[in-house]
DNA sequence: ATTTAACCGAGACGGTACGTCCCGTCTTTAC
DNA sequence: GTAAAGACGGGACGTACCGTCTCGGTTAAAT
């Protein structure tokens, strides 16, 4: 038996709209224009309502994360070429902004409020799961593998974060010639 | 002939009081917390002289980068000496805060002040470029220079930046020999 | 139908506390302490509230002008005795400080912000209209009017404002005998 | 026997350019733009030279009002005939604003600053001075002469100070007719 | 059809920080 | 000793958000 009246939560459309412009917001302006105040200049729909629902900044990170879509593990049988494929989609991702932006705006949001930090240390988690999990199904034991996720995804990354500049797509697949070859003499 | 009255620019006890306690806050509390309203209650000096000297907080960082002390480059001639040494240094730095902090700091104010990111990219150059001017004295020429600096320092750069934890120093270690042996066998 | 959300304007409480805050201020301490600043010093209420609701120094002349109670207009048949009733009514105004710190506020507003001079020149219209009424009601024309007004009026608003003395209200009341007597003469 | 060393007191350059541009100032945006920083703005005299010799806005005042020209008295034996004269010279000077503007800006200042209230009820003194002077030559008797003098000047005033428009001269002279008329008749 | 609980918009309110402006005092330098 | 240039502490200004709240009107389930 439940109780009668509206039932909670904000509507669909309310959602949606919100969010969408939330991670527009945050891609395009970085994690400081992420505020109920902007998002009610950008999407109409009025402050209390947004605080209602999102009442902290980490609220937004975590609804945001959970929207962003983790494409599904594709794993055929053979190393070398899983993790080639791993390397393209990832720089892929990182080129075209939503996985760049994203990493940005989660440092600088744990910077400001250290509470999200967590959320920053899932999210890269998050981004080396496949390659761990690839290694792991090669049999590929657990020190040698952190090596070689460090060794291939570290490059990519600092050159999305730090330096501004497009991916070493090319170097990362030599990383992962030169690993493949390591593990195999192993 | 010169020009008569005082001469500009703060007086030395402001600068040294004021860029301490920037640089303390910088690494305690993150790059919020570096604005003139809170050097002023850190330090007692006057709201008005903080925005005098340093009006905006590129200002801030500009300085912050001139004072942080790079120490002077040590060269031996063993290749594989050097770079362990330069690890060493850099993990150092990446332990002991100043450095990693200022990697947060840096992002997080290029992300609410894309103008600041050229600061961003000089300060992480700076940090690779020992590594780079060894390997040239070793003679490796410059597309294998790139992926060996990459491969050893980047994942100290994640560590530090992205997931808290300490820096794998003995992985670069690891990587390092690795990299002499390729470079030798080349 | 109407817009949903809360009706603008400030609480009654609000305007009750700030506006009588504003005339003691006003009187008490001249023009000059009319400021955001000291309101919210002196009523509690945040100086947000103050600049949301009455957001420059004209706002707060006009509600005062309008809240500043006008008596009304006594009129018996007898032109000499209304006078010297008018005479001895804005006597007693100008010695109870309200008109005369009025008076004194709004000329030196004018002075800071020349727009505010037409909120100057209607308050004095208002001074002088009840003697401008009776006159004419007695049938006294324009021309003549203007002057009885200006001789009656005029040394009580200097010695007010210019000179700091006691209103000369027994001058004023021998220029009131004389209007009548030169009146009737024509 | 003089001390050695430099003579006290500003060059008579500093003291005529300043003061020239006090009064401008003073007259075309009112008491509140009478600061050192707007007459260094103006000058180009330096801040400090300005502190120097007008340490309060006071003694700007006192210098203006010093400097400002009080012409002659010019007397004739004839009473009728030197009140005229005095109400047109006083017309006159309203007109052409440095009486008016600096009665505003003294009612202002004093507004700000009560310790100037003197000098505004000098400054108003010295302007009815000559009626007062006229009439007691013509041995008219001190409260008469009160009466007197604030019907013909107050209106005057009132109209440069509080309305805005242009001094009635015709009825002050009007007045004046009245006036000798009725010493006169006494 | 009525409840009834929730949503949603609009805005008041206290609060904090911002960046700017000016003040008055002072110190340093040149003449 | 005058003058210029400017540092410095201090305070007010007006603005912009923040987060909480209080109003109104609307909507959708459960009765």
């Amino acid at each position: 038996m439940t109780r009668p009246g509206r039932p909670a939560g904000p509507t669909d459309d309310t959602t949606t709209v919100v969010l969408t412009a939330a991670l527009e917001l945050l891609l395009t302006e970085g994690a400081v224009a992420l505020t109920p105040q902007r998002l009610h200049a950008v999407t109409g729909v009025s402050r209390s309502t947004v605080y209602r629902h999102w009442p902290t900044p980490r609220d937004f990170l975590e609804a945001l994360i959970a929207v962003a879509p983790l494409p599904p593990r594709t794993s055929s049988g053979d190393l070398a070429r899983d993790l080639h494929t791993e390397v393209d989609l990832l720089c892929n991702r990182l080129r075209d902004k939503p996985v760049g932006g994203f990493l940005q705006a989660l440092v600088a949001a744990a910077s400001a409020d250290p509470s999200t930090a967590d959320l920053r240390r899932r999210y890269v988690g998050d981004l080396l799961a496949p390659f761990h999990d690839t290694l792991r199904t090669a049999g590929v034991k657990a020190s040698a593998r952190e090596d070689a996720v460090a060794a291939i995804v570290s490059p990519l990354l600092v050159d999305a974060l730090l330096l501004d500049r497009p991916t070493a797509r090319a170097r990362a697949h030599r990383t992962v010639d030169e690993t493949v070859a390591r593990v195999v003499r192993a």
